[in-house]
DNA sequence: TGATTAGTATATCAATATGATATATTTAGG
DNA sequence: CCTAAATATATCATATTGATATACTAATCA
């Protein structure tokens, strides 16, 4: 599933711009996938081309223009289709976690700060949830944010456990080093 | 923190090549960081240009030639000073989750033969991993192996107790297209 | 008042990365 | 004997990011 597809998806919830688009990807997606305006626009303009979807133009009195899409009937199938698929392995990168890779090589007071600046992270995220979280959340966004809670918190747990492994490399590393 | 600098803090563990690398990547950063050959050997190149790795050409007899790299003082010098900064967010991705969003749209029994694949997924990724983890391993090593035990076991268990909610959505969604 | 920041809305572009493919040979397994 | 996996390089179209540009309004703040 590529964003073009995820796009398609989210016009499903109803009709949107392409900043409409990118706020959703921020607000409901930002645990599962992201997306820029430099790939939003391009992929807008592919689906309207293969009539996935439907674009009029608004012009605005004191806004630049809005481009309203509308999914299609075929837009709506094409979706449906790609969604079925057996969805490709998760892509994750963590700088964060390359880096602790490398905590033999770095001060043990470095390594320490980056995990505190980590769990602070993680504990931000889990509030931001919560107030992004809709009050009467369907079943489904209820299960969404259970999961980035769980997944978070789950971190934040064993970060506490486990970060003197890390600090010990840290500092048997230093001394190594000498 | 790019592909690049990664490229390099595996070449502080010892001397390989591209394609050494790229196992490097496979198998001890499989968690945490993906690399392709397309992306690997470009980096290369360029690290050699930059005077960061240095590259000595060894022409085996039965095998194409080899291009062994090696860091040179002042990449040692560029990592540090790379893997020092703050890093930045993690990516994540997943199409798995992407699909859940939708789940209104889809039959409960593709629901749930996705939900059964994913936890059977993630018990192979634990299992894969207890192989992975060296047996004598670093204090580092540890940390990494039971980071990814954790999470993955903290997703299984979430699923296990949760799924209820998006199958039931899913047959919610089915009978209100109907 | 005046200045600065945030919000609405479009779009492009260089740089980065993926995933597939090509080439060529050896070794291991069934 | 044949096939699949392993060793080793490399390229390329496509996808994506992150930054930047443009242009106007609304809100905040000193």
């Amino acid at each position: 599933m590529d964003i073009r597809t995820l796009c398609l998806g989210i016009l499903t919830m109803g009709d949107a711009t392409g900043y409409e688009i990118k706020k959703t990807f921020e607000e409901k997606l930002d645990l599962i996938f992201h997306a820029s305006y430099g790939s939003i626009y391009p992929s807008l303009n592919k689906l309207t081309e293969e009539g996935l979807v439907s674009c009029r133009e608004l012009s605005q009195e004191k806004r630049p223009d809005k481009k309203i899409y509308t999914i299609t009937a075929a837009g709506r199938y094409a979706f449906l289709e790609k969604v079925m698929n057996k969805p490709a392995a998760d892509r994750f990168r963590s700088e964060f976690l390359a880096t602790l890779m490398f905590a033999h090589l770095l001060p043990a007071s470095t390594i320490s700060q980056m995990i505190d600046e980590r769990i602070a992270d993680r504990e931000r995220k889990i509030s931001d949830m919560a107030t992004g979280c809709p009050e009467r959340p369907t079943d489904t966004e209820q299960f969404m944010c259970g999961y980035g809670r769980t997944v978070y918190q789950a971190e934040i747990d064993y970060l506490i456990e486990n970060r003197h492994l890390l600090e010990a490399d840290a500092l048997l590393g230093r001394r190594a080093a000498e």
